[in-house]
DNA sequence: CAGCGAATACTCTGGATCGAGTATTTGACG
DNA sequence: CGTCAAATACTCGATCCAGAGTATTCGCTG
């Protein structure tokens, strides 16, 4: 039943909500950035009014009444469903209990790095590291500072942020100090490739005198492509 | 130019292959496959046809020829243009350089997590805990144990994938403990809340009690209302 | 009390995306 | 040499979603 519709975290956190208390979308929104979960849940009013009209179609909130404050426009107050409180309860175990494939971006620009210049890489680090290290400075600021100032039991998500923010900090590091070094794993055939590349040498070429001139460190492609 | 263009890194990637030498969709989707492109960056023909498309109306690749191999469907080819190179590069740099938000379904569920009982969420975690630890005993054999099976030059991603597991495997395992052992901040509130839900207490009734039972742990609570 | 910016409260549109479906061909196996 | 699965190579349609746009009202300042 819900398999595709569960694709959005921002109808589970709409769920969530409205199993305190009855809302109305703007008011959802409101509340979700008071509590700062725009940080880990992706709000935009685009998407919540869809999301909203969606959960109704399928009846796991209803709306209650239509309310008209002043002559402000009216809004449609929506509580939660019995299906909807099954729903949310299921997705939310889901998501604590299963650990999903995620795509990040850097991951997906780190799989196509080596098309840059490892010069040119290290240089993007190292602008990366100086963003990332004031990120986390940022957050020792906000949360380190203060102890009780808001309480862990709500703020478990940045906790969280935090610690892959670290990982990525030593992990960049690393690699940034190995290119600097030049104690890269293969760097000398990245940066022949690059070389090659300049000269306006042709893929095939490339490929070829590559095989060649690093036939240990392309064993892997030949044995690759002898199986294929 | 690019802006809310740079969505979707399966473009980016597309962008990459052609720069290698002409390719027909096809063909692109099962190069990244064959380099296991698939773990980092989303794929899915619909997307993928629909990505070639709209690089190719922005002038970022063009229609080579369209060739029929015996008597298999007809096939485009597309090449990168002088502009899609440049793209490219700025696309991918800016990746590299500007870390930018990301939102993972684990955070968001985090972040919504005190909604269940802590019990309930410690049972959910030693789930996740034990398929967290079966993925890193599946990345060292794969990787760890052969080295220079697959060179690291072009398998990066896939070792910063296993820091931020690791990561993640710390994070979980120091929280579920927490859990367990009762000393966890803010445990005490969050099995009350559940209690007096469970007793079918209404929340503003919920609200006025924990604020009462809890002054100090909610002292953030009243200061937030008390300035709003 | 006029004016202006911020907050309230959405609506609309066009493009992005995803999964499912389709039709052919190759290769393996008995 | 028949057939059955896997690979090839897409197409389609129904959602989904992002961002910009709109209209009103509140609150502050001079």
């Amino acid at each position: 039943m819900a398999g595709r519709t569960r694709s959005n975290p921002l109808a589970l956190a709409v769920l969530c909500l409205l199993t305190e208390r009855p809302m109305h979308p703007y008011e959802i929104s409101s509340t979700l950035r008071e509590r700062h979960k725009e940080a880990s849940i992706k709000l935009n009013y685009g998407s919540l009014y869809s999301v909203v009209d969606s959960l109704q179609r399928r009846g796991l909130i209803a709306p209650q009444e239509t309310v008209r404050e002043g002559r402000r426009p009216e809004r449609t107050v929506y509580t939660i469903t019995e299906s909807g409180i099954t729903e949310m309860t299921d997705w939310l175990s889901d998501l604590l209990a299963r650990p999903a494939q995620e795509f990040t971006r850097f991951e997906a620009a780190l799989s196509l790095m080596p098309i840059l210049s490892p010069g040119e890489v290290l240089r993007l680090l190292e602008i990366r590291l100086r963003s990332l290290r004031a990120q986390e400075t940022a957050y020792e600021a906000t949360f380190g500072g203060a102890p009780g100032a808001f309480p862990r039991l709500f703020l478990i998500e940045l906790e969280f942020k935090a610690r892959l923010l670290r990982a990525e900090i030593e992990f960049v590091d690393a690699l940034a100090d190995e290119l600097r070094s030049g104690t890269f794993e293969g760097i000398k055939l990245w940066r022949r490739m690059h070389e090659l590349r300049l000269a306006g040498t042709s893929p095939e070429r490339i490929e070829q005198l590559l095989t060649e001139e690093f036939r240990e460190e392309m064993s892997w492609l030949t044995e690759l492509t002898d199986r294929g």
